[in-house]
DNA sequence: AATGAATGAGGTTTCATTCAT
DNA sequence: TATGAATGAAACCTCATTCAT
């Protein structure tokens, strides 16, 4: 139904093909969450996918692709995960709790995986225009919450915003998730239960009318 | 109480020492703001400031030492200039406001100067713990917030927050600080005081009781 | 005489297997022609020659041999192009300037073939002597011009050539071809027949009694 | 009087700086000319130089600008040897023999040199029109032999050359040039003094009126 | 007979660091 | 103090070759 919505160099990818990448695209995320991006090469990669060097250039054109690999898993996965939990809401107050909480579980279950793409978002202003991904991505993950603010202004529910400080709004919700993943990588005891109740109870007070 | 903090290798320094040391830092924080952490190599830095690449050798015993004085220097300016501003506040909710009016201020001033701090401490993950600076940095930059919610507790006019609880305030507060610091290197001509003014709504409505 | 001249690896091969080599031999000059020698890698060759690069490895001892196979069919190619044409002359005069149409005339119809092995001679050097065969190759590329202007000598219609002189002007007339062959590689509108016309005459005349 | 002539790239390079590139360059000339142009790697190029590979990329950009260096430093060689020569004689017959008689003299001379300029000449092709430099140089050695030609003809002394016959004459001797060069690397026992006389009397006698 | 997958050596290049001057 | 020169490790990438299927 919805196909062909994935960029195109898709072509063909056995199945075997499909997962060694997979698994290339899992070390690396691994890799980079426990010795960081900057000590991330190849090689260590390889060396803890236990697999030679040439391996992630014969399944990727080059690092780059690795890299955006993840980011792009990262994405469709993170959409999956967070769309139909707050499709399934029906007022804007609920969903913005589901949206902070489902992110939240989502960091939880993913650490590593989050973790790895908000140490590569910060390179993308680096690059000379090579990684806009960066920017489309952020606005998209902007968006949802854009919306639920526009609908609970609409609906009367939430206090007035306007265009811009409803996106300072969206602009803080976001930093208090990925700030949160930072956290969690320094605390992995973290009471995650108790964090998210307490955004919850922030952001549910500061959008109230 | 709070010796020690400082490496040590501060024995006695020249006065011309110190500017080299200070003139090397400047050059290094604009490197890493123009053109990231992982592109900003010795060379390009010394290129940067029209100096030989030994030099910085000569006077930082390593990389590492160029960058933690990053760090050094950016909390020292940034608690000289927000400490006072605080102090001369009365009450927790004036405190609160001028502590984010204060911050957005401080890194609209020093725009490089932050964002390079943030670039370092998200690279800073390495298998020796050598980097642990900034984590011990980020417990000192969250205490502020944690006593003024504190206070503002004590006296009544914050409405109840347990430690932890306060904790994911003072986090939530600094992630919504620094994810402004990237939002105004992305986009230059964001309206800083239309921001700032948003913030203080936000932790202002969800902070009263 | 000329026994040996051939690797030996001739054994038995089936048709198939004949065809198979024929294919990728062919693909690998184009290669060659088209790219050139250095990026003639064996997965560019076998891209081209939509087959996988084990195939050639699999119908090739190794790159050396295939390459060798190149000047191979082109000294069998150019062998049978030339001498049934020399031949069928009486003079030694007509001889070169047959000898010399001819061979444009053959570098025309097989300008890549013959452009590959120019790019394979001059790369030729290696430490241990292995590809002793180019130069054997241009000894038995020179023998037939040296041969007809012996018998110039002999019959009386050409000048005086000592033995080492006649060696000069067979590597004259070689280079000339030679030569031609890249510079019909620069322009592929080179007017060919007046190349070979003035080509002709030069030596026609210098060699004139 | 007449500076600037050069590039530009020259900036400004101290004594010591100047004599170690031309120490790199005569290594990597010396290694192409040993080991051929295909084997020529940095790696091998240090270490007959007995240096580390890093003080060739410290030097020199890339491997290609070693590589233009050679172009360069073999075609102002080429000039400074050959133009006076030639401008000392009064006739156009005198012209083209010492043009003839130099060449070989400087190739007999340089032979490494020059040899290592023929290697890479045919690697321009490749290039995806990065190294212009190849045709613009063939286009300056052949003007030389025209202008000889072109004089010698207006002279009355020289058998009639259309402009295209001329280029085809020119190339013919630049081309007797390059192939002596080869030779010369084949058998250095050659007898450079009759291989230059009888090249002089062939180009003597195809050229008489 | 053919292929896709994997390897590991080797190539170029970058870079933090050292050292003689 | 400061510099340019040199180093050598390590990064990314290419490629000829091998091998199980």
């Amino acid at each position: 139904m919805c196909k062909k919505n994935i960029p195109t160099n898709q072509k063909q990818m056995s199945f075997i093909e499909k997962a060694r990448r997979a698994q290339i695209v899992e070390c690396a995320i691994e890799t980079i969450a426990e010795v960081g991006y900057t000590q991330a090469s190849l090689g260590e990669i390889a060396k803890r996918a236990k697999i030679s060097k040439g391996v992630i250039s014969y399944h990727f054109a080059n690092k780059e692709e690795l890299l955006e690999q993840i980011a792009i898993e990262y994405y469709i996965a993170w959409q999956s995960y967070i769309a139909p939990r707050i499709e399934a809401q029906k007022s804007p107050k609920e969903m913005l709790r589901v949206y902070i909480e489902s992110n939240l579980a989502f960091v939880a279950e993913n650490l590593q995986h989050v973790f790895a793409v908000i140490e590569l978002g910060s390179k993308k202003i680096t690059a000379d225009g090579k990684l806009q991904f960066a920017a489309d991505h952020d606005e998209a993950i902007l968006l949802p919450i854009e919306n639920i603010l526009a609908l609970g202004v609409h609906e009367g529910l939430f206090r007035e915003f306007t265009k811009p400080s409803a996106r300072v709004m969206a602009l803080t919700i976001r930093n208090a998730i990925d700030g949160f993943t930072m956290e969690l990588m320094r605390k992995p005891h973290l009471d995650v239960q108790e964090y998210t109740r307490e955004l919850v109870t922030i952001f549910d007070i500061s959008t109230k009318k």
